[in-house]
DNA sequence: TTCTTTGTTTAGACATAGTCTAAGCTAGGA
DNA sequence: TCCTAGCTTAGACTATGTCTAAACAAAGAA
């Protein structure tokens, strides 16, 4: 796996500074920020970018296939860099702590064929839902 | 199973009118309408029904457990009548077409306990993307 | 270098989805 | 009947995200 930047310029995407910023910010932490999140961070280290910057870019990096788009509570989208780790998201109903899960089989797998409703279908994703140990008392 | 304002009114929950009609339209269709849409189509049968009653009554019959919410394209909310009966979601990344699926296990036995960060997990659901029929060709 | 072209960034207006507020209304109990 | 609690309403408000038009920046041509 290379960094996000490094996949980013495979596809002939130019990296500007306020690109590079966003890119860095997004991949510098291990949780998934919203867009308001990335441009506060990113603010942090150019001032002057502005907020349409950053909905561009995530939006680009989404239609590059380089940025996952998580749309899981009906608030604010939730952006991931790690596409190229397979993997599935667990949510506390409590406080909306968002992890990271790596189930044990591909869910494609078990969707029959006459369930497919003729769907050439090419994605599975699981959202898994509970509390977390901080919720789970209250 | 049961009509959804039999299940309603069995949390003590009162029948309004209003709330009649909105159940009703929820139910009556087995897509998946957002608020507006319900609201458009409740109004064909009660014109002065308001907006802000639909979204009250919608939150309140998923805070009850008889109707689910689904946030699954960062754009309007969706609710499903089928609470009931377990099922999961196939999507069409083209024309955003929903279908229900059942798929032949339960996905809360693929995930590790050693990948629950000591959560208590107590729902999965399983959301396929791919394209429909009519939008495989374009 | 300077010019031209093309793509990028910006501020702010705009759009959409949803929530909140304050007032009025309704139904059931005293 | 009146009272009270809960329900409904219009519209203001908030949050999230998109669009527009102008300024800006970089790459290639001359
Ligand atoms: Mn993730
Ligand atoms: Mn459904
Ligand atoms: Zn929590
Ligand atoms: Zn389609």
């Amino acid at each position: 796996m290379s960094d996000l930047v490094t996949r980013l310029r495979r596809h002939n995407w130019r990296i500007t500074p306020q690109r590079r910023v966003i890119a860095e910010t997004l991949e510098g932490s291990h949780v998934h920020f919203t867009a308001e999140e990335i441009l506060e961070r990113a603010c942090e280290r150019m001032p002057e970018l502005s907020r349409a910057t950053v909905y561009n870019t995530l939006n680009e990096m989404v239609a590059l296939g380089e940025v996952l788009e998580l749309a899981l509570d009906g608030r604010s989208k939730r952006y991931d860099p790690g596409v190229d780790e397979e993997h599935h998201h667990l949510i506390c109903e409590g406080c909306g702590l968002m992890k990271d899960v790596h189930a044990v089989t591909d869910p494609l797998g078990w969707l029959p064929a006459d369930e497919r409703h003729g769907f050439a279908v090419t994605r599975a994703s699981v959202t898994y839902r509970g509390r977390c140990p901080d919720c789970q008392d209250a």
